[in-house]
DNA sequence: GCCGTTTTCGGCCCGACTGTTTTCAGTCG
């Protein structure tokens, strides 16, 4: 079994931990965690990429050392010098800082000074009263760390996006009425359109700083459960939902700037930033500052302007080469939502959707589409209610007919029909000929292992009929992990066969990844954004494909339904 | 441990808030 990026990455994190908490060298163990940030986030397998002769230390923040150091894991699996290093500091010890308030240092004093090794040690020593009489720790310390210790559950779990969007919504009419407020957006990983955020960071500019009325308007919100921590600048709270929320306020001159500042990435706003040190400049929340002159920072452009770079939009900002990009002026223009011509995944009440074909069809139309996929789900699929052969024709039928009132919108004849575990088709090849084209997917054995999962799906795709791949990966945001595959390779042969990709556009699936489409524009697979609506109200989802799509650099000709139906039609006869 | 239009050593992004402090360390984003 290959060694995954996140393990590889997940290690490298553990082992800066214990590190820090050892009192390591503080650029050592930024290091290892840019590193595993690096790892992490890049498109392609760490192990894929040695098979491939690739040069590890080419990639951003790995030199020589880390680079054999992830050749070993990848080899062996293993990681000496996090073996090595947990042998003496207890590996438990990098759990401990996930607790909100405890870092490296106040981990360290409690292992040293209590013995404090694990969350129950934690739990007993602030039970009993212990930690108040440590150096550096009062009361109030003591207090929290019980209280926190108590709660904690490990690992937060992020948000789905469009999760955060119900909780962000009625937060920002509420804050719309704080006195003195000029302008607020939400930033961080919510404005970049990350699939899920873990906070909510929001920005108001004010006409004179230190406003506050402001934060005494936020901590008042009715949501609001537990005040981290409130200045004049800047808060944090808990809501009730368990969503963090952080507000800051800043001059109104300062919009650009902090906007940028609090949209992050934090990757993207380093290498910003270290450009700017070349410059001469400091860049900060406030502004572009030279010496002590505000040289820039009314407007994001303008930040970007004094480091010599156009506008980046704030989805690409996760320093995945956008800033390259830039400086060569090669930056993607990004798709948007009007682009989108039409939509190549709904299902209606004939299988296991809501509402009827009329009413998909009215609602698509009224998005302005040109064309709608109708695709039931096939026969094998019997829990989605999966059509048979001759309740599939019998629905063709019913779409001519309604093709034939229709005005401005045509309903194109499809299915989503099933990959079975052989690779072969739910239908016949005479079946599917009847078919404008087909939406092909993976809904049972999910756990084939990787090379067969791969070859199953290469096998599908050898099916002439084969024209989309659906929800390639098959995950579900926090519920199911993708399967094994390959994909560079089935987007190799993809490419090959003339067959197409989907980024289905469900919030809980946004599948493909942001990195996937990166791939799949990289090596010239078209993608189809569809968004596998079950109702007419889903049909809107398909805003949160075309956020995904732009993270992931696609442009209006990389995606397919931006394309009219005739043009659209060719694409789906392969020879 | 990484990195280099200040290039193989000596830097490494920057500011706000809290609590325990008498001027700052630790933590967070």
């Amino acid at each position: 079994m290959p060694v995954h990026n996140s393990e590889i990455a997940d290690k490298f994190d553990r082992l800066a931990d214990l590190l820090e908490i050892e009192d390591a060298n503080p650029f050592r163990v930024r290091a290892y965690r840019n590193a595993a940030r690096t790892v992490r986030g890049y498109p392609r397998s760490m192990s894929d990429l040695l098979d491939d002769g690739a040069d590890l230390t080419e990639l951003p923040d790995i030199g020589d050392d880390l680079a054999k150091k992830i050749q070993a894991m990848v080899e062996t699996g293993n990681l000496p010098l996090l073996e090595e290093v947990e042998e003496r500091t207890p590996p438990a010890l990098s759990e401990l800082m996930k607790i909100e308030g405890l870092g490296p240092k106040r981990v360290r004093a409690l292992y040293l000074e209590l013995n404090i090794k694990t969350l129950d040690d934690l739990k007993e020593a602030a039970e009993s009263g212990k930690i108040h009489e440590i150096a550096g720790f009062g009361d109030k310390s003591e207090e929290k760390i019980r209280k926190r210790a108590e709660k904690f559950i490990g690992e937060k779990k992020r948000t789905l996006l469009i999760e955060a969007e119900d909780i962000a919504r009625p937060l920002l009419e509420y804050l719309k009425k704080a006195e003195g407020l000029k302008e607020i957006v939400i930033a961080g990983s919510y404005r970049r359109r990350k699939e899920t955020v873990g906070d909510l960071d929001i920005l108001i500019t004010a006409a004179k700083a230190g406003t506050a009325s402001i934060m005494d308007h936020f901590t008042d919100y009715d949501e609001v459960e537990e005040v981290v921590s409130k200045g004049k600048t800047r808060s944090t709270v808990y809501l009730r939902s368990g969503m963090q929320v952080d507000l800051r306020v800043v001059p109104q001159i300062c919009f650009g700037a902090a906007q940028h500042y609090f949209t992050g990435s934090r990757a993207h706003n380093i290498a910003v930033r270290k450009m700017g040190v070349k410059k001469g400049y400091k860049i900060n929340e406030y502004g572009v500052f030279r010496g002590d002159e505000r040289i820039a920072g009314k407007t994001e452009k303008s930040v970007y302007d004094k480091v010599g770079l156009p506008y980046i939009e704030p989805e690409l900002r996760e320093n995945r080469g956008e800033l390259e990009a830039a400086k060569e002026g090669e930056l993607p223009k990004l798709i948007t939502l009007d682009d989108i011509r039409g939509n190549l995944h709904a299902h209606t009440k004939a299988s296991d959707g809501h509402n009827s074909l009329r009413e998909m069809a009215k609602a698509a139309a009224s998005l302005g589409y040109e064309y709608l996929a109708i695709t039931e789900h096939s026969k094998s699929l019997a829990v989605a209610g999966g059509l048979d052969k001759k309740q599939l024709q019998a629905q063709f039928k019913k779409i001519d007919k309604l093709n034939e009132q229709l005005d401005g919108i045509v309903l194109l004849k499809s299915s989503e029909v099933d990959i079975l575990a052989d690779g072969s088709l739910d239908y016949p090849d005479d079946l599917l000929k009847e078919l404008d084209f087909s939406v092909c997917a993976i809904h049972q054995k999910f756990d084939l292992p990787g090379k067969k999962q791969t070859e199953r799906i290469l096998r599908a795709m050898d099916n002439p009929y084969f024209n989309i791949l659906a929800h390639p990966s098959g995950r579900l945001i926090n519920e199911r992990d993708p399967y094994e595959v390959d994909l560079e390779k089935i987007l190799e042969e993809a490419k090959k066969r003339g067959c197409f990709v989907e980024l289905n556009a469900q919030p809980k699936r946004l599948d493909l990844t942001d990195e996937g489409c990166i791939l799949a524009k990289k090596m010239g697979v078209g993608i189809s954004i569809a968004t596998d609506a079950h109702s007419t109200a889903d049909l809107e989802h398909m805003r949160f494909g075309v956020d995904q799509a732009r993270r992931g650099w696609l442009e209006k000709k990389d995606v397919i339904n931006c394309l009219p139906l005739n043009k659209l039609r060719k694409l789906f006869k392969r020879n």
